[in-house]
DNA sequence: CTGAAAGCGCTAACAT
DNA sequence: ATGTTAGCGCTTTCAG
């Protein structure tokens, strides 16, 4: 590679000041001189170079993006709008899947600083994430949560509020009759949130939730299933089932399947997310729905608001699920009371 | 932000030189001399700037991955395995969606070019490439293309079989007895490839295949499950469905469910790609699989190999499919024919 | 074994 | 309206 902004300008008869001006469009230049200069970036193709540019400038116009895994649906669509929305901005992103790895999150996060992105966005994330943020808060760099709400760290943060979530699920099933339920969820301190959330509308209405049925896990299908069948085998099988997530609503209809049980007739099931998987699933998910895109592009614009220094200070903001009624829940049958 | 080479050098009584050399562990420094300025360097948590690094050095350590949608499962897990295999390689990468938006695309490759990306991996893409993409040659950056074959232009390619794919798909069909065949496809080059090797492996069992039973439109699981109940409505339905991806197969599952036809029973489905939508579907879609992993670390290594100097020449990597068999075909049954 | 100095390509005062 | 110049943080000869 090699036309630079000199050449340009010898070519043009001017400074490379001159052309530095055209191309950031300040300062005044004669029009005759901007269009001759435009005319030779054009003929040599030229292309500033933003590594140059960031090294004298204050922004590298990249932003840095961790989750723990881009394959997975959840995360790839917010990472999806991420992308979408800081290109609208002019940012570029780096994106990096850690599987809850620390040494992972560790060296990608140096590697953002090396490459010195403007900021960054961090979608769920690992363990103790505390230490580790409040380390990385230290160096100045704006980051912003998604998903993760660390209630001891000043920092702006997405989430949505996992109890409603879990509240709404259970109203849903209590007003189709449903008073048998059972929960499977993923261990993970968000989805116990959307289980309080469960039982306390099971309170609300005068119900009690026996502790058996809950079981808690990873998040993957087969577990959906295996619990599930732990579920239905106990005595006094629930009539339906609240899953943490999608994956582990797909493996709960997946049980049901295998045992001849129709959803929703035979058993309800809601999920949490509204993945794509949702819309799939057969029959289509009924599930509490995350704002994912919204919670991207908001990250955006709350993380460049503070690149820019336009913000007032930081934000926490906790965006409301919605119930997404589709095909899995059914009023409660006579037959399976 | 703020400490540099300098600070270091400074603080540790030795020139920027030496600091450079024990960081890029080049060039002779004596055990005691590294000893202190790496004590240093991590006294002041000095972390280099790669941006003046790349603006000296030959390389951005940056890649540039390019696909329609980040979000849909199939380009996200060929983008994670990209991204992972970069890492292990010392390169990040930026991604973005072009939602198969010629300007977009245009936008983005310039992007690329401005942060001096070391190379570009582009997956599937727009039409008419051929255009645009010997044009990005000529930058001399170098190209990767995955999951799309432009035979008149020297680039490096990672792609499958789709023929075969196609053919294997038949295969399994006719050896369950399916004989009255219908397909669905999205309407690109690569899935007529899979058609044509579908319609070879009736040819070669000396059948023929009906073309009012092949309909072609924008791939998506309404259209898929559209399309199938045009098929089926036809007179002399089809007992099998070859879908050319994982979302028309999954269509064509939900329009048989709405039938009140039960899968694989009443109607064997074929997918292809093997997303983990086909895993999570019900029922589980036997489909022709894509080594999706595979594809994204090959064409990360081809890349790199280039941006090193080491590849001899082009390479045109034709990956064979597979065919996963999982519960949505099964033999024909005599009520149906 | 270590240091001095010349860039890499660009921006931003400051002159003219 | 345009040009001069001093960096930005680092790598890399080339001397010492």
């Amino acid at each position: 590679m090699g036309v630079t902004i000199f050449d340009i300008a010898r070519e043009a008869n001017v400074s490379i000041a001159t052309v530095s001006k055209v191309i950031n469009n300040n300062g005044r230049i004669s029009e005759k001189t901007r269009a001759r200069v435009l005319e030779v970036i054009e003929k040599y193709n030229y292309t500033p170079n933003h590594l140059a540019t960031a090294l004298t400038g204050k922004h590298s116009y990249t932003l840095g993006l961790m989750m723990p895994n881009l394959a997975n649906p959840f995360f790839g669509e917010i990472a999806r709008s991420v992308e979408s929305r800081a290109r609208e901005l002019g940012f570029s992103v780096i994106m990096c899947s850690t599987d809850y790895k620390k040494d992972q999150e560790e060296w990608y996060f140096t590697l953002f600083q090396k490459k010195r992105v403007d900021g960054v966005i961090i979608i769920s994330g690992i363990e103790h994430q505390d230490a580790f943020l409040s380390k990385k808060l230290k160096t100045g760099i704006p980051i912003v949560l998604i998903a993760r709400d660390i209630p001891t760290l000043p920092l702006n943060t997405i989430c949505i509020d996992d109890f409603m979530g879990g509240y709404m699920a259970a109203q849903h099933l209590l007003s189709l009759g449903h008073r048998r339920l059972g929960i499977i969820l993923e261990d993970i301190p968000v989805a116990w949130d959307r289980v309080n959330g469960f039982k306390k509308a099971l309170e609300d209405a005068g119900l009690h939730l026996d502790e058996n049925m809950i079981i808690a896990g990873e998040a993957s299908v087969e577990n959906g299933a295996a619990y599930t069948n732990r579920l239905l085998d106990a005595g006094n099988a629930p009539t339906a089932i609240f899953a943490t997530n999608d994956f582990l609503a797909i493996g709960s209809i997946r049980a049901a399947n295998e045992r001849n049980l129709k959803v929703p007739d035979d058993l309800s099931v809601v999920g949490f997310d509204n993945t794509i998987l949702a819309t799939i699933s057969t029959p289509p998910l009924t599930t509490v729905a995350q704002p994912m895109s919204l919670m991207g592009t908001t990250a955006v614009d709350l993380l460049v608001q503070e690149i820019r220094g336009e913000a007032s200070n930081k934000q926490r903001i906790i965006m409301l699920p919605a119930l997404v009624i589709r095909k899995s829940t059914a009023a409660v049958s006579a037959a399976t009371i």
